[in-house]
DNA sequence: GACCTGCTGCGGATTG
């Protein structure tokens, strides 16, 4: 064997163990990779704790297990219970780690093992009565383990020594991220020490906040790796393409009655248009279409098969999103996982994340993208080793035409892409979300504890969870409001010495097994075909007997629904139109659109543009100059006023609801407020009233909205948390007040103009 | 909120 000699000369090579050196000495490395070379030694002196942020497929997971096999390898656990603990998103995800990491821990004879829902309970149950070497665990399965095995806890992560967590960015800002900084802490508590931990995570913008997740309250103290050895060259175009079509109502519009079978005669539009270009450029080469919903990514796939038949050629492109089974989503990741024949897949965001599919030609966009990182995310997929990441984004624009609305002759969709790129560009990511109090994963946490130890006093759960734990920002009269909600709704109970009990409903909660994740999820019903299940579909989604869908990206019929088994019984068909998943759209960063405003006011023209495209941003900038923009945000429409203030999404909900005080009935439509029945003039004084008074509380103005449950306890926690949570997380009043300032200053110099 | 993610233990049939 030509063995590249390794690493020599590498420092971190030298510090591992020599059985961990022959191991890569057999991998024939030509170099351990920069976050490799960074993260050994801080893992291995195993006291700090450690972020590495470095691209997908940059060797994250050996930076983290190279060190962590070494120090396991040179000092062997001398006690039973797991020596380290890796927690993933995906259960794919740990398949994948398993099947690399147990090559490796064979040679070490460190035990692997897996432990997530595919797992039988007889595997478990010997894990139980002998845990050894490496785990690899949902936060889900971590959250099982401490409910149902709660006073074996100590004996299981006693002796832990790491604890490792992959795609760290996925968790972050969310109800799930908040219940795995729980479970670390809760680790930490069973261990009865403070357990290194090891964060794996996409580069960032915002480093000091991730490291903050990690670790919460010693942030600062945690060995930060970020390696940005990301010079690949990338080379992007934004194709532009005009709606001919008039606009279809896609809220409402119930009646698919009439929905007409496409004969295919009617091959025109931006869809159609859309479909030739990826049908002729992708062709021939392995590729993903990020289609932004799984509506799209249904009728994608089907005008693409579509194309295909009629050219007589096998079917290159598969679909692939959260609703099709797992068999109709592995086939599409083995098929992209083979080299020998070309396959394109069009997806949502579930091909973002690092499931092995090996690394792809070029990526399509089609729609604006939802936000900086998941561009980033995506383009993370294209691009061999060396060679350029290719991006291609399709935007579409309705036609001009005398009835369009101002907001649409903006062409805000397109500014609103070259904005992201151009951020992109600049290396700049949205932040998570830091302020939000995740009560309804305190209550999962607060039931989950009281089944660990078989009940806690209050004060006990406080420190454990929010003195000490991830629950920072939850004061001790807002934990105690909280468990008095929790009390009336029956799921906790307190016995005369103080201690807190599951009650009758909270009995129920905790041993349902659908209680450890944190995250809601709708009833969905199957699609089944001659006993074949094809996935599922939400339960709001009506289909009437006799209706025609598109479905993994072929046409059916609806044959019967049986609505107590849930399932939806499919034949094949010719016609048909995709199912509608309903909803509004992604949150949009204040940032962003302070970008757009930018883009508005000048008058260079990117390079990545093609003629149409550019051609729309000509009339995009023209409709901003028309409407005065620059120096006016109003502009009158019928009896109402649309208000454009470019700022996010939050502090635009948070403008609404300051106007909605004022007694203005407000519609926010993307860039736009639409004020009803108030003319400009109005407006301009409003905004004049709003800026010399003070400003509502945030929790004042979030007692304006009529439903506040989003997350999936939400709905045990009484109206004042529910305001105080959507406060945090949903309203910025120092941020509206700002926009409010500059609006108003606008408006009352555009007066005297 | 576009999108996404996850979970138990047992009964019963089948196979070696």
């Amino acid at each position: 064997m030509t063995a590249t000699l390794p690493p020599s000369g590498s420092s971190a090579f030298e510090l591992l163990h020599p059985k961990v050196q022959r191991w890569i000495w057999q991998q024939d490395w030509p170099e351990l990779r920069a976050a490799q070379e960074a993260a050994a030694a801080p893992v291995l002196a195993g006291e700090t704790d450690v972020l590495v942020a470095a691209a997908t497929a940059s060797g994250k997971t050996e930076a983290a297990f190279l060190p962590i096999c070494s120090a396991l390898t040179a000092d062997p656990p001398q006690t039973g219970g797991f020596a380290a603990i890796y927690i993933s998103p995906l259960k794919a995800l740990i398949n994948d780690q398993y099947g690399r990491l147990d090559e490796l821990c064979e040679h070490l004879d460190i035990p692997v093992a897996r432990w997530h829902g595919d797992v039988g309970a007889g595997a478990k149950s010997k894990l139980v009565d002998r845990p050894r070497g490496i785990l690899l665990i949902t936060p889900e399965s971590l959250e099982a383990m401490f409910v149902l095995r709660g006073w074996k806890m100590h004996d299981l992560v006693g002796a832990l020594r790491y604890v490792v967590i992959d795609e760290m960015h996925s968790f972050m800002g969310t109800e799930r991220g908040a219940q795995l900084q729980s479970l670390m802490h809760r680790l930490d508590l069973a261990a009865r020490r403070r357990v290194p931990r090891v964060g794996l995570s996409a580069t960032l913008g915002d480093m000091r906040a991730a490291a903050d997740f990690l670790r919460p309250g010693s942030g600062d103290k945690v060995a930060v790796i970020v390696s940005n050895a990301d010079g690949q060259e990338l080379q992007l175009q934004i194709r532009g393409y005009v709606d001919i079509q008039p606009s279809l109502p896609t809220l409402d519009g119930s009646g698919d009655k009439e929905a007409e079978p496409q004969t295919g005669e009617e091959d025109s539009g931006d869809r159609f248009a859309i479909a030739d270009h990826l049908f002729t450029t992708l062709r021939g080469s392995h590729n993903l279409i990020f289609a932004n919903s799984r509506a799209a990514v249904e009728e994608y796939t089907d005008l693409l098969s579509r194309r295909c038949d009629q050219a007589g050629v096998p079917s290159e492109f598969v679909p692939h999103h959260g609703n099709l089974s797992k068999d109709i989503r592995e086939h599409a990741e083995s098929r992209l996982k083979d080299r020998a024949r070309p396959v394109t897949a069009v997806c949502t965001s579930t091909l973002e994340m690092g499931i092995d599919i090996g690394s792809v030609s070029s990526i399509a966009q089609v729609g604006a993208p939802p936000g900086v990182a998941a561009l980033r995310q995506r383009l993370g997929r294209s691009g061999r080793r060396g060679g350029p990441a290719i991006l291609r984004v399709y935007i579409s624009e309705p036609e001009l035409s005398a009835t369009l609305h101002p907001a649409e002759e903006l062409r805000a969709q397109l500014v609103q892409t070259i904005a992201t790129i151009e951020l992109l560009l600049q290396r700049w990511y949205e932040p998570p979300h830091g302020k939000a109090l995740h009560l309804s994963t305190l209550v999962q946490q607060t039931l989950s504890l009281i089944a660990q130890h078989g009940g806690i006093t209050p004060n006990d759960a406080y420190r454990a969870l929010c003195a000490q734990g991830p629950f920072r920002l939850v004061d001790a009269a807002t934990f105690a409001a909280l468990l008095r909600d929790l009390g009336k709704a029956t799921l906790i109970r307190q016995e005369t010495d103080g201690l807190l009990l599951h009650g009758d409903a909270g009995e129920k909660l905790v041993n349902h097994y659908t209680f450890y994740a944190a995250f809601a999820a709708p009833t969905e019903y199957r699609i089944v075909n001659g006993g074949r299940t094809l996935g599922s579909l939400p339960i709001e989604q009506s289909l009437p007997e006799g209706a025609l869908l598109i479905f993994a990206g072929r046409r059916w019929r609806v044959l019967a629904i049986d609505t107590r088994a849930k399932v939806v019984e499919v034949a094949r068909a010719s016609g048909g139109r995709p199912p509608r998943f309903i909803g509004a759209g992604p949150e949009v960063h204040d940032r962003i659109r302070t970008e757009m405003r930018r883009i508005y006011q000048e008058s260079a023209i990117p390079i990545y543009l093609d003629a149409t495209a550019q051609h729309l941003l000509e009339q995009g900038r023209a409709a901003y100059r028309r409407f005065g923009l620059r120096s006016n945000p109003t502009v009158g429409y019928g009896n109402d006023t649309l208000l454009f203030p470019f700022c996010g999404d939050v502090i635009m909900t948070t403008i609404a609801l300051a106007l909605h005080t004022r007694g203005v009935s407000v519609a926010r439509q993307g860039l736009a407020l639409t004020l009803s029945g108030i003319s400009p003039q109005t407006t301009a004084d409003l905004l004049g009233e709003l800026s010399e008074a003070d400003l509502p509380t945030a929790t004042d103005l979030a007692r304006l909205i009529p439903d506040k449950r989003i997350d999936k306890y939400d709905e045990v926690i009484g109206e004042e948390l529910l305001a105080l949570s959507f406060a945090a997380r949903r309203l910025d009043v120092p941020g509206a007040r700002n926009v409010i300032t500059r609006l108003t200053e606008q408006t009352t110099l555009a007066r005297f103009a």
